[in-house]
DNA sequence: AAACATATTGTTATGTTATAGCGTTATATT
DNA sequence: AATATAACGCTATAACATAACAATATGTTT
């Protein structure tokens, strides 16, 4: 499947599930989306409206680009990285199916995230706990500070810290 | 136990980590410790710097706090909640014991936050996963959102979104 | 004690992330 | 067409965070 026919399915999705909603993926809010799921890495809102304003020739500044994520992410198509003040398009659309709870694995040194799924056991035990704590899950994700492979064995082999370029790519879903 | 005697223990016992770690909690270090101990809420960067201000009658700069805070959660006594930028005292040293990972359930209507601590068969499961992905656990806490007892009994009865006042305890160990 | 090294703190400037407020344009409904 | 609502544009400013360098305190060696 090439990327091009695999990025329209994934808009495709998209639409669906904001026609679901009785909400609107306006062309403004679909540019913000295909940038995300073109990039292949978190961004942030700034980022985003470089990325934005070159993509669709048209300048786009980051008060807009923030109300467009405020609508993504409440749609559940875009988390919110909090440990980064990144944003990536949510997996779920990309795999054309529902999947359970995210787990981003966060690389402290070199920022390359990985997003796995939370096995269902896992999700019902923390499920309970909120249960015992009087509370209501409300999140799609959460996030853990890690050192990946990589950097470990680039720490091991050279004792050195720099921050490693960013070929990070989305996995699992 | 009167809350000063409490306040004391706990500030011998942060003390007493730091010896361990052959660091040094400084007076300022220790006035910002203090602040957090004191509050019983998450607090920002700038509060902080105003609170610590009153507190010791010596303008604290933010530029200071940072540099505190970068000590104090790199000696794992204080946590840093990425999703609302805010600070808060480790409740390790609160209850004078180690303790499993914590989870800080905050809510997104009240930003009223629970400290509770994760089992320990739920943590291998995590470490588990992350062993999987290639990766090492790096941070001590993990952020889930949630919407707390009183925020979802205040929405059914009234409809009312308005931000809670701030009452927060910290809560168990 | 004097010289030196290291850690901590002070200070100013600046960078980065995010929101407020209000005017304009587009879309939908009557 | 008149009206209402949602989306978007724009400027200003708030909130959060770091860089760079000077000054002070602390510890170590001679």
């Amino acid at each position: 499947m090439s990327e091009k026919h695999d990025l329209t399915n994934v808009l495709q999705t998209a639409k669906a599930l904001c026609d679901e909603q009785g909400v609107k993926l306006t062309p403004k809010r679909q540019s913000v989306l295909e940038v995300l799921l073109k990039g292949q890495e978190p961004l942030t809102a700034y980022e985003l409206a470089d990325r934005v304003s070159h993509y669709t020739k048209q300048l786009t500044k980051p008060m807009s680009i923030y109300r467009i994520l405020d609508f993504l992410v409440g749609q559940h198509l875009v988390h919110r990285l909090n440990m980064t003040n990144k944003y990536v398009a949510c997996n779920k659309i990309r795999c054309c199916q529902e999947h359970g709870l995210s787990q981003f694995l966060i690389c402290s040194k070199c920022e390359r995230v990985q997003e796995v799924t939370m096995p269902e056991e896992m999700y019902n035990g923390f499920m309970q706990q909120l249960t015992n704590a009087g509370c209501t899950f409300k999140e799609s994700h959460i996030e853990l500070e890690v050192v990946c492979n990589r950097c470990q064995v680039n720490e091991s082999m050279t004792h050195s810290h720099h921050k490693e370029e960013n070929d990070y790519a989305n996995s699992i879903c």
